[in-house]
DNA sequence: TTACATGTAATCATTTTAGTTACAGGATGG
DNA sequence: CCATCCTGTAACTAAAATGATTACATGTAA
């Protein structure tokens, strides 16, 4: 398993949209700077919209971001594309035997050190922002896009 | 999407053989605490094996524990049922625009990050061993199974 | 009104998961 | 030795998720 490639993808739409912020893209252009579908794009951005990370009008090319670069985290990125359900990171096998001591306890035992888990993962994402990408890319490139 | 309960039901089959290190349990036994079919059990019990995690005889019923529950990690057991690829629980967009300057260096910006993150994760799990797990169930429940 | 954009539903192939059945082969006691 | 119970494992299935694709309704603006 793995998580969606919309994350990789929503970050990249994002940080392209702040390279391009001087001219008006379309999602088929996004679409050929990652190598997809324009719809697949739409569909993302329609996520990125609705977290209120971008603003986009109908039928009007050129989404803008709504945040500073520097104020949007990996993690805005991560739970606005919907890629990992709350605390569901691991998923936990349907109602095991209620009749076996190991099996009435073992979901309640188990699940706060996965959610603790998957938390140190998220906080990690929390901390890490588009500007620190975007400075990363622009460290081995200047080119136009 | 969601890591596989592969790792859950290993925990719990780890957790019930040393429940149970007196009697010689079959994995009919072990499947009727989780809840599934013996097959997947023993499916499960062959990578806990690989891992040397359990000793298991074909055609011998009664798998033991090869080390110690305090010597056991819960990342021993999330690596031993495979259920995330080294680096790899964030699954990349395919081959980006290279001629796009944003295109051509977003995953190699993105792919540490993804990593830190990951081993984040990684780390707490490293941290509990199923002997704590055992030591929560105990605390609630202290019959037979 | 024409041209081009976004929004979004419907469909499809692929992959993964978990379950199920079936059976080969090991172990053991009578 | 053989009947019985076990593990090991392959093959098949249903269900779910992903990403791609097509199609089209709707919005915008020259």
């Amino acid at each position: 398993m793995s998580i969606s490639s919309r994350f990789s993808v929503g970050i990249h739409i994002l940080t392209l949209i702040d390279f391009n912020k001087e001219e008006a893209r379309s999602s088929e252009y996004l679409a050929a700077s990652v190598n997809t579908n324009p719809a697949v794009i739409r569909k993302i951005m329609a996520m990125l919209k609705k977290a209120e990370l971008i603003e986009v009008r109908p039928g009007v090319a050129g989404a803008k971001l709504a945040k500073e670069l520097s104020d949007i985290s990996l993690l805005d990125v991560y739970k606005a594309v919907n890629v990992v359900k709350e605390n569901e990171l691991f998923s936990m096998h349907d109602t095991p035997n209620p009749k076996c001591p190991i099996g009435k306890n073992i979901q309640q035992a188990i699940e706060p050190l996965f959610v603790s888990a998957q938390l140190a993962m998220e906080k990690v994402l929390g901390n890490i922002t588009l500007e620190d990408v975007m400075k990363d890319i622009a460290k081995k490139e200047n080119t136009e896009c």
